[in-house]
DNA sequence: ATGGCACTCATCTTAAGGAT
DNA sequence: ATCCTTAAGATGAGTGCCAT
């Protein structure tokens, strides 16, 4: 499956939606319809179903349920974004944890869109992933206090971050998540080898000794840091 | 065509922990 | 003490993509 161009052709835009609730399903079509207007909408109940329509299959866009049966946290993500690196994919979810946010980002959404979001704010959302940029929802006051000012150290590793690939950055994100090189490997489909090898380039970009180094800053960052959007897009709050 | 980069893989070394 | 297993980390090589 490889993405086309979005709506600007002349053909119509093909819709991933992939929700285990109908009347979600339904309302995500509203949205959607207000962002393509004449989009042709394909629907996934669990993760399965989604893998297989996904297969061969070429879509504009894929909203992803981050709680769809048959995945466990991030899996279904990861599992789309390593068959169908091409396709956009943004995450609605529940919750509405700004780490979880962030995670799913890292993990290779474009954008991550609170069900608790209006209907404006969604087709807001969409419009901007649509056109390049990644949407996160805007941070709460008090959570944003919570987090707090980052130290001058934290701020140059989370430059380092910011230098990782996109697969790396899903390497370190299971590092800090406290998984085996063998979990991540099987998570990822790769070998072992394949985790070892990014597991080196992290430590080298990121400048730490060992992993462990390496997920203590990270944690520290997540619990910390605003988001750091890949360079090519931009962040919308 | 070429070079740079990311990704993948195989192989080797080292260290830690458990079993004998 | 020795051996075995497991996991981590380093290194070199191959492949594919993309910009120049």
């Amino acid at each position: 499956m490889t993405s086309a161009s979005p709506s600007a052709g002349a053909e119509k835009a093909r819709v991933l939606i992939a929700d285990d609730h109908p009347l979600f399903r339904t309302a995500m079509h509203n949205v959607i319809d207000a962002v393509y207007h004449d989009a042709e909408f394909i629907e996934a109940s669990d993760l399965d179903e989604m893998m297989s329509l996904a297969a061969g299959a070429e879509f504009d866009l894929v909203v992803l349920d981050l709680n769809i049966p048959g995945a466990t946290g991030f899996c279904g993500l990861v599992q789309l974004r390593n068959e169908f690196p091409n396709v956009p994919v943004v995450v609605v979810s529940a919750d509405e944890g700004a780490d979880v946010a962030h995670d799913a980002i890292t993990y290779g959404a474009v954008g991550y869109i609170p069900k608790s979001l209006t209907m404006d704010a969604m087709v807001k959302a969409l419009n901007h992933v649509i056109g390049g940029g990644v949407y996160l929802p805007p941070t709460d006051a008090k959570d944003g206090k919570r987090k707090g000012a980052l130290s001058e150290k934290d701020l140059r590793f989370a430059e380092r971050v910011e230098s990782l690939s996109t697969q790396q950055r899903v390497v370190l994100q299971m590092l800090v998540e406290g998984r085996p090189n063998k979990q991540i490997a099987y998570l990822l489909d790769v070998t072992e080898s394949t985790v070892k090898a990014h597991v080196s380039a992290i430590l080298r970009k990121l400048d730490v000794q060992s992993r462990t180094q390496a997920v203590i800053c990270a944690g520290k960052l997540s619990l910390q840091a605003p988001h750091h959007a890949p360079p090519e897009r931009s962040v919308r709050h």
